[in-house]
DNA sequence: AGCATAAATAATAA
DNA sequence: TTATTATTTATGCT
């Protein structure tokens, strides 16, 4: 068949003459390659996964939805340096239910910006609208949105709540859904809270579980 | 539905009239002895969380990122757990952080408590002990029941396993059911995880090759 | 100041 | 695609 614009004649193979690591016909060098930039990319940019999944689901469309696949590709050998065009990315987005809650912020601190940047077209007269045609600024723009984040505030459990936690992680530290609503409901507080609570606590045994078998004590 | 056991007992304080206090496996008393003999020792050598911390990654690798991981751990199951009534045996002694010392022979003196310690573990003692000294029992060991068929749970791979998976996917991503089959027996995983992890890696890699001939690279 | 730990993010098994 | 685990960050308290 015909599937090897990648084995064949890759933009010069460079690294992996040694081995050759192909398998399927992708060099894993590459693969690897193209990995670590993308995350050196993103980061650079100060950009979560799931900010780029966003992006990546509103410029290409439904192959590329939310964090999820993002992670799961632009982790793990990862990713995409998504240099491709990517304008108007507030544009139509559709996104998901709940993210969309998410980028909020991101997309009213990009509109702020778009606004600031019309107003210095029409008199500085630079190209920043060659810019957006381009495609050349992309995720450039999202810099800066950092601030509009903001942490949930920690919340603080009652000792009365906490006993009941505690008790109840005794006899299961994996509460199903509906044990969690229960609970939320009983003592009062957001589901989601109770949830991060057991998936805190979980992580909280294990650690020092393993402290233990480190032979610490 | 059977969301009650919720219902059942409050507010009682419950705490394990039962000898027994075994989640997951994990004797929750020892945790607590544990957590009690650790913030002693480390109070004892004057050392904060951060130092001990910075101490553990040294010694032990990058896994232990400092102070957040290591108080994470070490304290709160104690505080949590404990609270409910019984012992204030340690209690707070948050006592003097006077410490300012030199990590250096501090640590030094650490590690050499902690030889001490995991020599005396192998010789004698219960075999709990001798299953955390050898440190392989890992958490497979104490995630094990519930019976309900929600999710399983996920399993950890450890890195030598994953290195050999690795491995092998480098050479071929199409294992056969035969091959399968004795990669589980050999890392002492079920077949069915393992055939699931091929299913992932094939997926990611498949993702990341998609992404980079959209040329986002 | 330092600790305990809730919340956020990344990685990845299911 | 989802859900859970693994790590990191940062806040409320003492």
């Amino acid at each position: 068949e015909d599937q090897d614009m990648l084995a064949d004649s890759p933009n010069q193979p460079t690294i992996s003459q040694s081995s050759s690591n192909v398998v399927d016909g992708i060099n894993l060098e590459d693969i690897k390659e193209f990995a670590k930039a993308f995350k050196l990319r993103r980061l650079g940019l100060g950009l979560t996964q799931t900010q780029v999944g966003q992006a990546l689901s509103v410029t290409e469309g439904p192959a590329y939805s939310q964090s999820a696949i993002c992670s799961a590709l632009a982790s793990q050998m990862l990713a995409a340096q998504l240099s491709s065009q990517q304008q108007n990315i507030f544009e139509k987005l559709d996104i998901t239910p709940k993210s969309a809650q998410k980028i909020k912020p991101v997309l009213e601190r990009w509109m702020k910006e778009a606004e600031e940047r019309s107003r210095l077209d029409f008199d500085g007269r630079d190209n920043l609208h060659n810019r957006y045609a381009s495609g050349q600024n992309h995720l450039t723009d999202f810099i800066g949105m950092e601030p509009s984040k903001k942490r949930k505030r920690r919340t603080s459990f009652t000792p009365q709540a906490l006993e009941l936690l505690n008790a109840h992680f005794e006899r299961n530290t994996h509460p199903s859904g509906t044990e969690i609503t229960g609970l939320a409901h009983q003592l009062g507080y957001e589901r989601e809270v109770i949830r991060i609570w057991f998936c805190n606590k979980r992580q909280a045994l294990k650690n020092t579980v393993r402290m233990m078998s480190k032979g610490m004590v």
